[in-house]
DNA sequence: CTTTTTGCAAAGTTTTTGCACGCAG
DNA sequence: CTGCGTGCAAAAACTTTGCAAAAAG
């Protein structure tokens, strides 16, 4: 079953119509593969002729049927992308210099899912979330090539 | 050494000034011990006297020289907290229904802290974290109380 | 045909900017 | 003293809201 039929039936099980704009909104992020923010969608939207108010809405609603999830960019701003069964679940890398979001793909049985399952915690949980920061290789490489650091 | 001292270090190391509004932001979140939103700093602060521009740019400022940290609510809200040495390097169980965010004390020999460190990762790292989302203890209970979900 | 969803305009809120003044060093 | 930082006002950007029109089922 492709993602955008099983995306259909989540609408469907909800109770919520099909519509061009929430299918154009979930094959952004499908397309993309990294997390998204609101200004980001609006502007690969635009052309497509998305409105703000649609895809705020859109996103409010997509969060609370659990399509999506929103995580915090180092920069402090909010961004979005797909949860399971749309994505798979994985933990990220991010790049504090670049930016980029390196998604790390975990298994089940890795073991910070074993250790993270193990957890005494204060209620049931639902999902977790792991964010590494640092600086990649590549900008590690370009700032070595630079002589002095710029202040 | 306090950590107002150790705070005021950080400043001077990066040439800053030691300012009451800085203080004062710094104290609101050592004082919280749970991370903080703008608008919730904002509230804090005004009878105090702070202006919107003065806390966003501090925010910035603590975010650059590495005072806090940005995360992002469930309800896609970015919120504030100290990074250590000002507060100990901990996980967050976040509960999705009423919000609260449990501080996870970590030792740096837990079996999620050396999985994390033994991942094999495409640049190098400054700092990660951990969010576990799910529903407290206190939530379940009240849920069960009442008799029927409300859609 | 009914009900949900979108488009649009307007209002509300938050955030940024620029500059003059005041305070830390 | 000498700037760095803050206060303030104004502008810009972003987000929400309400309602009529359009689209989905």
């Amino acid at each position: 079953m492709s993602k955008e039929s099983k995306f259909i039936e989540v609408l469907r099980r909800n109770r919520l119509r099909v519509t061009k704009e929430r299918m154009e909104v979930f094959r952004t992020l499908s397309l993309v593969d990294s997390p998204l923010s609101r200004s980001e969608l609006l502007s690969s939207l635009r052309n497509y002729g998305m409105h703000p108010p649609t895809l705020y809405r859109t996103i409010e609603l997509f969060v609370s049927i659990g399509i999506i999830q929103s995580l915090s960019s180092k920069s402090g701003e909010v961004i979005y992308e797909l949860l399971p069964p749309f994505a798979p679940h994985h933990h990220h890398y991010r790049c504090m210099s670049c930016g980029l979001t390196f998604p790390l793909e975990v298994l089940d049985d890795a073991p910070v899912e074993v250790a993270l399952r193990s957890l005494d915690l204060p209620g049931a949980v639902v999902y977790h979330q792991v964010d590494i920061f640092g600086t990649c290789f590549e900008c590690l490489h370009e700032q070595s090539l630079v002589g002095e650091r710029v202040r």
